[in-house]
DNA sequence: TCACGGAATATTTTT
DNA sequence: TATTCCGTGA
């Protein structure tokens, strides 16, 4: 035993440098390991778990949390991997799939449905969006703000703990005139959630926190299960979060968090970098590891990398370095105008072609979707294939929810929102029909007597929709079944309705494949609002295909955690990065530099940053055509200054 | 009551 | 670029 066990850690002990190992083996009381960009985070995460396993730990008390389902799949493959397949049963997913699981089992303590739906955030947009119309009239003087704006105001205000006073305050002064009504909207919102049985994200993690604090014998459960947590981008955790990890750490402390203060970029959605700053405050014996060997960028990449994340005001400390010396210095490049920007990108995209680099290897990466607009027309013009990240997801557009919503009114009839979305696709429906035919089959509580009592004017598209309800409700089918039932009704619609039916009908089939693995419709509802599919068809398609070769444009929050050979940073310009919106407030210009920090520590070789001069800011009036403040005085032997591109 | 068209608007977005 | 929102006319 003794000799194995030494064996064991040797072999540990060959695959990782001595601050991962230490991290890997640390496993009794808590851990922050601070891992640096490109430090081998995720090895460590993944050697831990197995670390664990093999030691003989059940791989049912261990918790593994992170932000994304496809982080902790792949984790979990990994440690598969490097051992065997007992940490396939590692209980690992996001905070919101523990968060619904756990509810679930204790609906009853918490008053819910244990079969409530999830709203997911356009769901939500919806809602609020009927809400808002509904109390029109009282608002029609200025202008008020959209339903996008609405939801994000609430979200904020949940997830920072904060009241909407506050909030709108801080971030939306100039609706402040508003307030009055937004908190009525707001209270509306809730109501109607309550009443419908649903929960948005934000209310899984309120909920799950409420139930480990209100019931001590459900806390002790649930924490003396799980023995070993951790924690992925920690630095992304929410005060909610952070809460709901302190309260399952009641039967013991063994919970290791891993992430980068530099990294955090997410405060605007209610993450607290506070909560990775002060871990070792809330947890006492805390060992702290920090991860500073780089394995990704070159030592003049890092060089300029740590001058930037140096003005942090609050950070720990850490210094990336790299074994690979060599490496040409970053260059900044001053474009005459956003057009001159694009060609240089062009430009340079075909000098490295010419050298053989592969578009996969590099990336153009920007602060707002819309910075890449004018580039994307280039590369259009110049044959130049790319695919824009961080747009638009596969079951967030609007054919998919089209067909979900059909589905979803089956599994609960009380789904106002679903029965609006699919009545309002049907022609001379419009709002006020729509209502009529809700309350109906609220009364009747059968969507298809429902539709046959609604007072309504016939129509063709109506006798259609009562059609599928009446097949969908008598005869028993699959899920498949009923997604193709409802995809051949849809179809009509679809083509009517879309100039690129053709490419949606592609993604409708995919929803299709998607269904044949589920038995039953709920758990199929709950995983396409919880756990998505991330890529679009066409993504999947591409990403597959041998040979494909395309630039990658993508915003750097969708970034995070990727890597390329080159990569170019555009509009580093002050005013666009810095954004003005953030100039005079100290937090999200601090937030908006470790975005600069994270758009650079992506680059393995290569790292440009352009702005274009004189631009015309229309809110503030102003004439942006200075580089953004995290780029202007570094020294020229650390970051080139190529001036007047044309 | 609905459909349609033009104008306005937009930071970032793991669930 | 794409979506939302609102006014207008049928």
């Amino acid at each position: 035993m003794e000799k194995s066990n030494r064996e064991f850690q040797k072999r540990y002990a060959r695959a990782l440098n001595p601050d991962q190992l230490a991290a890997v083996t640390h496993t009794e009381g808590p851990l922050l390991v601070i891992a640096g960009a490109g430090s081998g985070k995720t090895r460590t995460l993944t050697y831990r778990a197995a670390y664990l396993v093999e030691k003989g730990v059940s791989p049912s008390a261990i918790l593994l949390l992170t932000f994304t389902r496809k982080a902790s799949q792949e984790m979990l493959r990994r440690a598969t991997q490097l051992l065997d397949e007992r940490c396939g049963k590692i209980a690992g997913g996001t905070f919101h799939s523990f968060a619904n699981a756990t509810l679930r089992q204790y609906a009853s303590h918490m008053g819910l449905d244990p079969a409530f739906g999830i709203l997911d955030r356009s769901d939500s947009e919806n809602l609020i969006g009927m809400l808002r119309k509904e109390m029109q009239p009282a608002n029609r003087r200025r202008s008020f703000p959209r339903r996008k704006t609405l939801a994000d105001i609430f979200s904020r205000a949940v997830n920072k703990g904060l009241s909407l006073e506050e909030i709108i305050d801080n971030d939306y002064p100039h609706f402040e005139s508003h307030l009055e009504t937004i908190g009525c909207l707001y209270q509306l919102f809730e109501i109607r959630k309550q009443e419908h049985h649903f929960l948005d994200y934000d209310d899984l993690l309120v909920y799950l926190c409420r139930l480990l604090a209100e019931y001590p014998d459900v806390q002790d459960r649930i924490s003396a299960r799980y023995r070993y947590i951790m924690v992925d981008e920690y630095q992304d955790t929410n005060t909610i979060q952070a809460e709901i990890l302190y309260l399952l750490t009641r039967t013991n402390q063994n919970i290791m968090v891993v992430g980068d203060d530099a990294q955090s970029i997410y405060a605007f959605r209610g993450a607290n970098f506070r909560n990775i700053i002060d871990f070792p405050k809330r947890f006492p014996a805390t060992r702290t590891v920090s991860l500073e060997e780089n394995y990704r960028s070159n030592q003049p990449v890092l060089t300029l990398t740590n001058t930037i994340i140096e003005r942090a005001r609050e950070k720990f400390t850490k210094n990336l370095f790299s074994q690979k010396k060599d490496g040409s210095t970053p260059v900044m490049v001053n474009a005459e105008d956003e057009y001159s920007q694009s060609r240089f990108i062009v430009d340079r995209i075909k000098d490295l072609q010419k050298q053989n680099l592969p578009l996969n290897e590099i990336a153009v990466l920007f602060r707002a979707s819309f910075h890449s607009f004018d580039l994307e027309i280039e590369l259009n013009r110049e044959g130049i294939a790319f695919v824009k990240m961080g747009g638009f997801k596969f079951v967030e557009s609007a054919h998919i929810k089209d067909v979900l919503a059909h589905l979803r009114v089956m599994a609960n009839v009380h789904d106002r929102i679903s029965w609006y979305r699919i009545l309002l696709l049907i022609e001379k429906v419009g709002p006020k029909t729509a209502q009529k035919i809700y309350e109906a089959t609220l009364a009747e509580k059968s969507g298809y007597t429902g539709l046959l009592s609604a007072k309504v004017a016939r129509s063709k598209g109506l006798e259609r929709l009562k059609k599928l309800i009446a097949t969908l409700d008598t005869q028993p089918k699959t899920v498949c079944e009923m997604g193709e039932t409802i995809i051949d009704y849809y179809m009509p619609i679809l083509k009517n309705r879309y100039d690129d039916h053709p490419r949606r009908a592609k993604d409708l089939e995919h929803l299709v494949e998607i269904m044949e693995r589920y038995r039953s419709l709920d758990p199929f509802l709950t995983d396409m609002a919880l756990e998505p599919p991330t890529t679009s068809f066409e993504n999947t398609l591409y990403a597959n295909t041998p040979g494909s070769d395309r630039l990658t444009l993508s915003t750097i929050h969708s970034a995070k955690g990727l890597e390329w050979n080159t990569v170019f940073v555009i509009w580093t310009l002050d005013g666009r990065f810095p954004s003005v919106h953030s100039l005079h407030k100290e937090a999200e210009l601090e937030e908006e530099l470790r975005l600069m920090y994270v758009a650079a520590t992506r680059a393995r070789e290569n790292l440009f940053f352009t702005y274009p001069s004189n631009v015309y800011d229309r809110s503030t009036g102003l004439i942006l055509n200075r580089p953004s403040r995290f780029l202007d005085d570094i020294p020229d032997d650390i970051l080139e200054k190529e001036y007047e591109y044309r």
